[in-house]
DNA sequence: TGTACATCAGTGAACGCGCGTTCACTGATGTAC
DNA sequence: TGTACATCAGTGAACGCGCGTTCACTGATGTAC
């Protein structure tokens, strides 16, 4: 016996989630049927609910998922750590590097929290929104916002991780162009640029 | 004889528009079906194609659609043109208003946006693209823009564009409430005021 | 104005297909003794 | 170590259902004379 049965199950729930990783490159979990990420897989329609109740169930799996290689990628941003103008370039650069390599979770995220299932929606959204949270405590270390009210630090915050959404959306849909994607960060660090010169100038009013 | 064929055949195409966007609040078009459509207008699933090949036809018709009332909210916002601060707030008001009432036509772009049908998706994003072509020949006349490079001009273009349609989606996605919605709207105005200080202290490089 | 014919939006039956879900099952893996 | 039993991931047949699409049709509206 060299494989036990746990691990052929988790070899099975790994290869579901995969097949519906690929599947949802092209569409939304809306419009992915079960039999369809079996046939995909190699198991039979039934076996399906050995693994997982339904679709949406599977879909909250892949939100874990999907936010825990996200939330790897902001624990590097937030490690480096050197001089002012050298974080933007480096925090993109690392945005980039992880949407490339995980670009079906971006995908999955950036998509899904449109057009998925209610409670995928939600899941996706109460994420994002603690990410924006975590920023924000980030931002209050940068020099220049000590004074800053909550609220600003909030709406900065929010401001940020919308242009990096954005920017992830453009590189997960661009072709695998070098250029294009070269294009593409460039303006997103330009973005950030503005974003915090804007920031600096700001006068907290409370 | 009070109505023509014409009229009445128009009247048909326009329930099942009306009927397309009201099942897409809940969904994407990609889960929707020509029978769920035909059944909410009161005619037989076959009558459908009197007025469209496919529900990605149809769903064109509803980016061509939803991009006229959009166009007709961007001249009112170029119209208005008071003193340079005002324009912030005036602006975002004018889109406010114009989400509330189009709210269907808005909830469909930004979700299509990403999870329709691709010659769906294609559409709404050439057609965002153009809206941030004008706002880019719009800044060009604000004071204190006029050294810029075109590339910046785009760059700030789109960081104002993907705001503002954060902003919608986060309108259109806020339960009714009037206290969250002023919240969205306060963060919204905040937020586009940070970009155009950073904007305005910004020096173009070229 | 009246009649005979053409148009065409909407009807209704029928089709084959993929869907989610049920159920009883198989046989390899795991466990107790 | 060997045997007898339990577990359980995956199987395969079957179900009723909604799907897109075909086709021949109806009957009110429109047009030509």
């Amino acid at each position: 016996m060299t494989v036990t049965r746990g691990e052929r199950k988790e070899r099975t729930r790994r290869a579901i989630l995969d097949a519906a990783l690929t599947l949802c490159e092209d569409s939304s979990l809306v419009a992915l049927s079960l039999r369809q990420v079996a046939k995909e897989v190699g198991i039979v329609p039934t076996a399906f609910y050995r693994h997982f109740d339904s679709i949406e169930d599977l879909g909250l799996a892949l939100v874990d998922e999907s936010f825990v290689s996200l939330r790897a990628m902001l624990l590097d941003v937030r490690r480096s750590d050197p001089a002012f103008d050298d974080t933007i370039d480096s925090s993109i650069d690392i945005l980039v590097d992880h949407v490339r390599r995980q670009h079906q979770h971006f995908q999955f995220i950036v998509r899904e929290r449109g057009a998925g299932p209610v409670s995928v929606r939600t899941a996706i959204n109460r994420e994002i929104e603690l990410c924006q949270q975590e920023l924000a405590t980030d931002l209050a270390r940068l020099p220049g916002t000590a004074d800053w009210s909550p609220e600003d630090l909030r709406i900065l915050s929010a401001l940020i991780v919308t242009a990096m959404v954005a920017t992830a959306e453009a590189i997960v849909r661009s072709p695998d162009s070098p250029e294009v994607e070269k294009q593409i960060v460039e303006d997103a660090r330009v973005q950030l640029r503005m974003v915090l010169i804007g920031a600096l100038n700001w006068r907290s009013r409370t």
